[in-house]
DNA sequence: GCGTTCTCTGAAAGCGCTTTCTGCTACCGT
DNA sequence: ACGGTAGCAGAAAGCGCTTTCAGAGAACGC
């Protein structure tokens, strides 16, 4: 308590120790850390004096240290295109909730959607040592950017560490969380059909993406089993972002807005459609209907609240890193998340059924 | 390239180590360790040879090994309330690229609020000897959360961590990026005022939190200084998030809403106050105006687009990471942030002026 | 041509921990 | 009272790297 530390080993610059500790609690090292860690029982007295010197001295040990002695680190690495994007918050927010229930720090990285970017910071977590890595958010169609990706990941799990993905194809032979995009869009389809729909466009984000290839996969053919074309000058690509949603909207609209039902592929395009038609002076629902798909949290609040298919982002988060922690003994497992159609005040009736 | 490498040394579970390298590339390991990091002139050949062997191993090094060696890490850590709060999440998207510049990796931690939470993760991270920490968003006003967080801030700072805090009051005495939240309020109140309301309500979050007593005060004082009075009866407090501000809503409503205009202490809990408010019939700005205060992107995109006090918050992310990185020398530079007031539809003239 | 300076390589000493392995003391049964 | 066995402390050997520190050639000047 009253104890005066200044001058002590390392005033400046330097951690305190464990082997400080050791000697001011006059024991060994081996004692010392064996007291800290709980490893052995240790004689009371002796382990007060190093509870008391830790204590004392502000002891923190040295993680690093630790992991190579032990040769397995506390730490997991998230790697998903941006942070900032309220899909990936999302299931961030499950990672991390995850990873603090295993006293885990979690190692997050931002690819903004670079290709290269996202093998470095594999390589990255590979340094690091990271138990596991976790991939978030939709792949590359790409076959160098796999074979990178594979020339780090490979020795990595061959090495003993994990990996696994979330809403990605399984190019890479690792545990994955995949969210029944397809499928999803399908029922999404259908519903919008039902409602008496013949018309639509779709929103999509780059092509090259596996999600975009599922859903637009999914949503065509739901339409084409039901005798509906999806032409293709009623598709517009841009980027998977508010403002990318934004401009295709207005493109769509630019391009004549023929259909009575828009589809777009994400919640957060869908955000800025809506207020792109709202800033054109299209109504929604009353002019055409909008549909996005995730179910982030904002989508509610928005007028009108959107249409969309729901995946439970936050659970999907703690499913991959769960997943990620799992008996490495039975490898490559899949976990399906089905999506379900919510069905809000932003799709209705076509005012003049086709 | 065709080299087969089965059976070399760790078919299993070991990492490939420099020692490997250099034995492949039959150099002694200081040799692999200057090639691959270029400390210093190597003879071409030998050089050639560490490089071939290295990327035949497919090595990756021990980032562990590597901040024992060099007494430093290669990774800050960031400790927010919740990642998937939108602000928080602008905020989380300039710290990481601005540690992406750095080339250092960004270790993230929510509290979820807790006090107890977030000095454990103080601890986990000085532990991880992580080259800054960043702590981001209000503090409490807690004598004795106060003094644990200084028992391991302190010590961490001795040893030379940097730490950097974003919109807390410098109860710790630590470079800060401080929102001038009092200004912006006061700001706010006036141009409100200037609309012609006299009757205000206030949603706020914990009164604990130094972020309200800011923006509570700095409003509430320029209001007073109008002359105008703001009855206790009408600030209801709740938590900050989007359920907090729906609820806050329905009780104002619930005790009978005088007010005329609203201000809600954070765009998030506006989001919420928009929805109560619409789900209760008010209409907004025609009954209350209603403003917030942050400008996370999302605001723009309601209906109505939200008034609210604009703060820089990517901007803000990276000035925490750089304050936090700058020269060890100069200490505790505080840089305030200037809120700007963004007047949106949400807020008009009232119906009838008091 | 020989001492001197340069340049580059390898051996070895840590960085701060964990974890054998060894050895001591104390206790047990008989 | 004595050998045997726990139980526990300390010495020391790593974990995988960086970085002195020496030393060995090579290049240089006079």
């Amino acid at each position: 308590m009253g104890e005066k530390q200044t001058g002590g080993s390392g005033t400046t610059g330097g951690h305190v120790t464990l082997q400080d500790v050791a000697r001011r609690a006059e024991v060994s090292l081996a004692t010392a850390s064996r007291v800290l860690n709980g490893t052995t029982q240790v004689r009371a007295d002796l382990k007060e004096r190093v509870l008391a010197a830790a204590s004392e001295l502000a002891y923190a040990p040295n993680a690093h240290a630790q992991a190579l002695a032990r040769a397995s680190s506390q730490s997991i690495g998230l790697i998903c295109h941006d942070v900032s994007d309220p899909y990936f918050a999302a299931i961030a927010r499950g990672v991390t909730r995850a990873a603090a229930e295993h006293g885990l720090l979690v190692m997050l990285a931002s690819t903004f959607r670079d290709p290269a970017r996202e093998v470095d910071y594999v390589a990255m977590l590979r340094a690091q040592r990271a138990r596991a890595i976790l991939l978030i958010g939709s792949g590359f169609e790409d076959r160098a950017w796999e074979r990178s990706m594979g020339a780090e990941l490979d020795p990595y799990v061959r090495a003993g560490g994990r990996v696994a993905v979330l809403s990605r194809h399984r190019s890479l032979r690792v545990d994955t969380v995949q969210p029944e995009n397809r499928e999803g869009a399908a029922a999404l389809a259908r519903t919008l059909l039902a409602l008496g729909h013949r018309d639509f466009a779709v929103l999509t984000g780059p092509r090259t993406l596996t999600t975009v290839v599922d859903r637009l996969g999914g949503f065509r053919d739901a339409l084409a089993e039901a005798g509906v074309p999806l032409p293709d000058d009623q598709i517009v690509e841009e980027s998977f972002t508010r403002d990318g949603g934004y401009a295709a909207a207005t493109e769509l609209i630019r391009r004549g807005l023929r259909a009575t039902c828009v589809f777009a592929l994400t919640d957060v395009m869908a955000i800025g459609a809506l207020s792109a038609f709202r800033y054109h002076g299209v109504d929604v629902p009353g002019r055409v209907s909008l549909a996005g798909f995730d179910d982030i949290p904002i989508v509610r609040d928005l007028v009108p609240p959107l249409t969309t298919v729901a995946l439970p982002l936050e659970e999907m988060g703690e499913r991959v890193m769960n997943l990620a922690l799992r008996d490495p003994a039975r490898r490559s497992r899949v976990e399906r998340i089905p999506g379900e159609v919510v069905l809000r005040a932003s799709t209705a009736a076509p005012r003049k059924p086709s």
